[in-house]
DNA sequence: TCACATTTAAAACGCACGTTTAATTTGCAG
DNA sequence: CTGCAAATTAAACGTGCGTTTTAAATGTGA
């Protein structure tokens, strides 16, 4: 028999990933979930917690995991851009763990969550895995040794923001591909065609840099 | 004297460029443009047609300005894709027509406009402007010859979340920036951060063409 | 089986929102 | 000045939300 705070958790992934969170109401979790809706308040305290446990459940897989591959890239003699962004996809396919779908639903709270409620996530991951982010940005900044730390900030959230683009209007965008030239995208794959953008934006040339 | 109209028109855009649309109620508008709040009824009908005449009002001059833009850069024999991505530049400047803060207001309005009510935008863009857009499509196309279509599409919108991440966010990010390594971001440096950081990811090199 | 804590359930609360109504004021042509 | 349309105002409406309350049902250890 499943738990109803489980069925809450999976309702809530569901409608949250495909939505987003404000978007969703507790009456419609509840309603998938097939709960009263008061049980929400009662095993999580609030909508607010009930979206931190949610996020929680991927992040404390996905972070650790990506932590791993960072420290492994982390031996080697010398990196490139690009191999610090493959460490992201073996963490990304342990998510399958958390669920079948996992990485899909992931990357789409990843942009809700950034675009809704800014400062929370933001805040919620620094404190508890600061120092796999960090670890991040410094293996950037070894790979791309010609580029300032300031240059390199924006353009790391830039592709933060292509990449969220990329999944929260994932589904319409694929949509409006195969409409406009019959090409159809899965879902997975935008993911792969978001590396290379991404790492020929972050170690472009930096025109500034000549002043 | 100053007609209620513009009053609420001047607040709106202030307020949806700071805090989303749909975060942004009519009561703030109202009591920001020091109206009574049934005016915005009584002048736009709804709140979405409000949106709409916020929108319509930078889209009828950033779009024709970058028409003509286009149009002169292909007269020439060739281009480059930042050639393309800067015919953007001086459209946004010409803003400062609309309003004085009007090319930093309409990048962050394009921006909630997207990852909030994302089919509307779009249709009503390209029901006015389509051919603006497609013309700009064609030219990146022309610019990459290496490149599918395909993965031109998903590029260009990669870009657009890039740009529409770092003006939604950029008011945090600057904050960030500042806290973290003391350095302080203009709000008009950031589009200019972007350009080349677009430019080499949309001309990179696809590992798929291989195939 | 009994007593007690845990969980579920139905209903209501208070609030903020966009919108509508109806009365009043204002502007202006004849 | 008069009369009428346009504009403004104050108040209320209906709706959906997150949350709280109170009672009933369920599970559990002695």
């Amino acid at each position: 028999m499943v738990k109803t705070k489980d069925k809450i958790i999976l309702a809530a992934e569901k409608l949250f990933s495909e939505h987003g969170f404000e978007q969703t109401s507790l009456r419609q979790i509840t309603s998938e979930a097939d709960v009263n809706l008061a049980s929400v308040n009662y095993h999580f305290g609030s909508k607010k917690s009930l979206i931190q446990a949610v996020m929680a459940r991927y992040q404390m897989v996905f972070l650790p995991a990506l932590e791993v591959e960072l420290q492994r890239l982390a031996e080697q003699p010398n990196y490139t851009t690009t191999d610090v962004l493959a460490c992201m996809t073996q963490p990304l396919i342990a998510l399958r763990q958390v669920r079948l779908d996992g990485p899909v639903i992931y990357l789409r709270l990843l942009g809700y969550a950034y675009s809704e409620i800014q400062g929370h996530l933001r805040k919620f991951t620094m404190t508890h895995y600061g120092h796999v982010v960090q670890g991040f940005f410094e293996m950037i900044q070894t790979a791309n040794p010609h580029l300032s730390r300031k240059t390199l900030f924006w353009r790391l959230h830039f592709s933060l923001g292509a990449m969220l683009f990329a999944q929260v209007s994932g589904q319409a965008l694929r949509e409006i591909a195969l409409a406009d030239f019959g090409e159809a995208t899965q879902a997975e794959e935008t993911f792969l065609k978001l590396l290379p953008f991404v790492a020929a934006g972050i170690s472009a040339v930096d025109p500034e840099a000549q002043n």
